[in-house]
DNA sequence: CAAAATTAAATTGTGTACAATTAAAGTTTT
DNA sequence: AAAACTTTAATTGTACACAATTTAATTTTG
């Protein structure tokens, strides 16, 4: 009997996945050193962005905004607010929504956070167009993988 | 005292980072319903991918080529061992070596991962050109991104 | 209005990621 | 050859992800 090579579409340096995921987990791994000082992993950063840009959110708009549940999201919260960052309050005319909001604290943070793109946009030595353009692609990626294809 | 608004270069929808790691994780839940059949998790089929291509590699290559460690390997490879679909044993020759071989179940499995990439390709509706290219830009960046600027 | 359905978080359980440490085996140095 | 160093996995501990279930609150329906 015998044994047929790998089909070329099964060819681990063909797949577009592995190569996001890589991309991704490198990624990541270069802003863990510039994150780590401010006591913040990578997910936490990207929920105090969106605090940054708008404060006062709930829980599920969080998780809209960053595709992710609740599973993820209220252990995270849970250390942020553990780390004097944010709040999480029932909100009172609907006690299913937690609030998140930035203390003075987690509002002040975004000084030391402020360099970080640039940090990072230096690292990658991609031109800013570069960058622009891959993001876009990605985003349509994104969303076109999100949009089911036959929907009733 | 005013509250300055979030500059640009912190805004979520601005970062390439995120872009990445939203479509990795929308991509691999693409693959959730097409592995789940064959009981493999995304890593699990990373590995098998790479099992399939080149059978009999250490623990140290398959980490070397999937930028994973043993930390995660380790456990995912019991589970793989205890699917029946590869076996783990150390070198006869250097003990500290552990030798990663498929069985013939799990051998048998890349017929069923067969149509898997044609799938998703289709899923995804890019043009084979579209995915190459936005493939290499990838895993350029990933390149670059474990290159470090300076070496000594 | 009470029962049924829906919604929002939290919880539970499994499986990665990854830093840091440990343990064991092998290699190099003195 | 013994000590020092290096290499390879495994282990430990923390923090995501995400499916599935649960809980509690609200809304919709009969």
């Amino acid at each position: 009997m015998k044994r047929m090579p790998t089909p070329d579409h099964l060819l681990l340096d063909q797949q577009l996945c592995f190569a996001l995921y890589a991309a991704s987990r490198s990624i990541t791994g270069l802003y863990r050193p510039l994150l780590e000082p401010m006591g913040l992993t990578y997910p936490q950063y990207l929920v105090m962005l969106v605090l940054w840009e708008q404060d006062d959110v709930t829980v599920r708009e969080l998780g809209q905004r960053l595709q992710l549940d609740s599973g993820t999201l209220t252990p995270l919260l849970k250390r942020l607010q553990a780390a004097g960052l944010v709040s999480r309050q029932r909100r009172s005319d609907d006690e299913r929504v937690v609030e998140i909001r930035l203390t003075p604290a987690g509002l002040a943070l975004r000084e030391q956070a402020n360099d970080i793109p640039a940090c990072l946009a230096q690292r990658l030595e991609l031109s800013l167009d570069q960058m622009q353009r891959l993001r876009d692609e990605l985003k349509q990626l994104t969303r076109h993988t999100q949009t089911p294809t036959i929907e009733d």
